[in-house]
DNA sequence: AAGTGGTCTAGACCACTAC
DNA sequence: TAGTGGTCTAGACCACTTA
């Protein structure tokens, strides 16, 4: 069951990609919305505040709503959840070949700082795997991921070639909610520079991702060191 | 006039940073909530899915509220607009003694693909400027700068040594409203190596930036060069 | 079956913009 | 002053979780 306001949110941001609406236009107003769906004014509003949380328009009170300018943004800016290591990084790249060389994959007792991000005691175990993820034949990025134990039972080596979100969701039936990033820029070392196929020193993308399912849960925390020039990452800021 | 969703909001937020509230927990139900501040569900709904975008709490249909674990989280990390170069970089570095190095202050007829980002003929002027920021003496990134003429008269050399989001919002009497940006890793050149005290190839995290008024004008394409180990950058992103 | 969050309405009132 | 977006209600109905 999709929700009316949904409905309405979708229509407005294929009436932008199909340049319907083109950059600097005026929206119709709310109540117009109002009368061409035949909903209430507060499902409308809803509807473009969802739109305008994505970047393409913007509202002005007793003005009202405008169309952005995007040109020259990466397509499917607008798809609710673009964002690549949200939706796993095979689903990012479906249609590519994506591959996995895995380092490492072991259970630990995380160290302090890791636990605590991860809300389990330190003597808690938890799942530590490193892996390189190749598409097409190139190294995009080392992955550095520790996983409570106890939230994933069952996981082996063989997932780390796949997906593990995949495995998350579909065979223990979680709910992945969101995660918490932070980003910097790094040197590789010369291991990870090996690895990626990169000169030592080369800049990476550092991401901490802390990841939370629906319960609140945290069910990941990774570091990932991306290569500078072979991947970014795009958001929308509201002011 | 603050809307009450806010007010509900804030609460929420101040019972998560002050303890009252702890990682797991499950807050009052929407009912609760609504007898608690005497409004209506939608109100109440309202409050907790800001909250939930910001990643705090995360809710289930049938369940309940919860309280994420955001240990080890910048603090500040859910005060709304809490991102650096959204508020201005004079803002978020306020109490620290921030100084402006400007390389270069023109106008001129911006490349093509800058005309596009800005939604300008490519005869329009624009300002273009490079500046590097300073924090407490250390150099912290490096920013070239372009502004289209037309919407923002009279910039001068001396506003680039303070705030220019201020001098738009102030002066101009105009409304900042969003920005799209795309973030990857990149090697100093020898330029920018010496004006930021960093060795040549050192990492920095390139930030490109698009600004938008509310009007839906863009009135800022900006290309950063952030050092790597002075500068971080945070968000949230929903699965 | 009971409880909880999610969607939606019809309409009121308010704050702001544009003329 | 007329038009526009923003907030809010009281209550209905639905989808899902939990026991």
């Amino acid at each position: 069951m999709i929700p009316k306001y949904e409905v309405i949110a979708n229509d407005i941001r294929r009436s932008i990609e199909d340049s319907n609406l083109k950059p600097g236009e005026k929206l119709p107003t709310v109540i117009e919305f109002c009368d061409l769906y035949g909903v209430s004014k507060i499902t409308v509003k809803r509807a473009l505040e969802q739109v305008a949380e994505q970047g393409l328009v913007t509202s002005r009170r007793g003005s009202g709503t405008y169309v952005k300018s995007t040109v020259g943004l990466p397509r499917g800016f607008s798809d609710p959840g673009h964002s690549d290591r949200a939706r796993g990084f095979t689903k990012e790249h479906e249609g590519r070949e994506v591959e996995s060389v895995v380092y490492a994959f072991t259970i630990v007792n995380p160290p302090a700082d890791v636990a605590e991000q991860l809300n389990i005691a330190p003597d808690d175990f938890a799942y530590y795997d490193e892996r390189v993820r190749v598409v097409d034949g190139t190294p995009i990025v080392i992955e550095y991921t520790y996983m409570p134990l106890d939230l994933i039972p069952g996981l082996k080596k063989h997932h780390l070639y796949g997906s593990i979100y995949g495995y998350i969701r579909e065979q223990c039936g979680l709910n992945i909610s969101s995660f918490h990033r932070t980003i910097k820029a790094v040197p590789a070392t010369s291991e990870e520079a090996e690895r990626l196929a990169v000169e030592p020193g080369a800049p990476l993308l550092e991401l901490h991702q802390t990841g939370y399912l629906d319960s609140g849960q945290t069910f990941e925390y990774s570091i990932s060191r991306n290569v500078g020039d072979r991947y970014d990452i795009h958001y929308v800021t509201l002011a």
